[in-house]
DNA sequence: GTTATCTATTAGGAGTGCTAACTATTAGCA
DNA sequence: TGCTAATAGTTAGCACTCCTAATAGATAAC
């Protein structure tokens, strides 16, 4: 465990700057036009390039599949997603987003997008470099606790 | 603006990955032993090194100022945090954390930082490094949308 | 001193989080 | 085959956050 220590620091540092980052992103969903509570942002943005089933859902959002349930009603009220049975597993639901859903997420991602590029137009060429980098490690060590997340090619 | 493509991909990334840390940082703060709204844990954490006013943290966290007093008597009835009538100012309310609070906020941070620490280990230490380096300069960039975050000694 | 501004609180409505209870459907096994 | 689990989803009730609008008190500005 020599370089545990190491790991421990690290993880001190992410545990800090995480959340944070977390509430900022959210705080870009909660705007005027378009108040979004977070997990109707995460749920729309997981069935983007393909359908789940609600337990699905419910797991990557850490969330039970009651909650969750009650929110897709809801989704399904907005029209942004549509409910479909499975006809393999008949116990199962596969949650499909909508055009409109589409749209929604598509103008929220935009908004996100700029407001972290303001911030990060403030940085050097060496820093932005150094933080792409941290930010593919960051991806590949977590992509098993969050499945999706499209690789690379994203819209 | 001829790099600002390169600005643009780095928000592109960002944009994906920090919602899902953030959740993924949530849903540890949800466990069954002191299952605690995100806002809690960012309450308790903001105050933990110096008390704030009731509109300071209520635009820290992006929330109105009636939902966090809310909150904060919440919190207060856990017996968390404590509210204090400023002398200065007479209108404001200085929010403190009680050693309580400290120590559920201690127990949710041990947790946290162990999860972190979990999927770090895997990682080179090359790997390690550079996301080191990438988190810093990621503090130093949001530092001014985030105010505290302690620059560096933690507890 | 009046009026405007700032700080915080309360109240009502929408929506999420939970657990518990319930309905279907599918799987396992005598 | 037929009974018994196990799995997937829903509903209901409670706690709590989020919002906006309305209100009270304290301070600032004139």
């Amino acid at each position: 465990m020599s370089d545990s220590l190491v790991v421990r620091d690290i993880a001190r540092k992410a545990k800090r700057i995480f959340p944070l980052m977390g509430r900022l992103m959210e705080s870009q969903m909660r705007v005027p036009a378009i108040p979004m509570p977070p997990v109707h942002f995460h749920v729309l943005n997981r069935i983007d390039y393909q359908a789940h089933t609600l337990t699905e859902l419910a797991d990557a959002m850490s969330v039970s599949a009651a909650s969750l349930s009650r929110t897709i009603t809801v989704l399904e009220e907005r029209g942004w997603v549509t409910r479909e049975r499975s006809d393999e597993d008949r116990r199962k639901v596969l949650i499909h987003i909508t055009p409109e859903g589409n749209g929604v997420l598509a103008e929220i991602e935009e908004r996100t997008e700029e407001f972290l590029a303001d911030t990060l137009s403030t940085l050097s060429q060496d820093d932005l470099t150094t933080l792409s980098d941290g930010l593919d490690i960051l991806i590949g060590a977590f992509s098993n606790q969050m499945s999706h997340v499209p690789s690379d090619s994203n819209q």
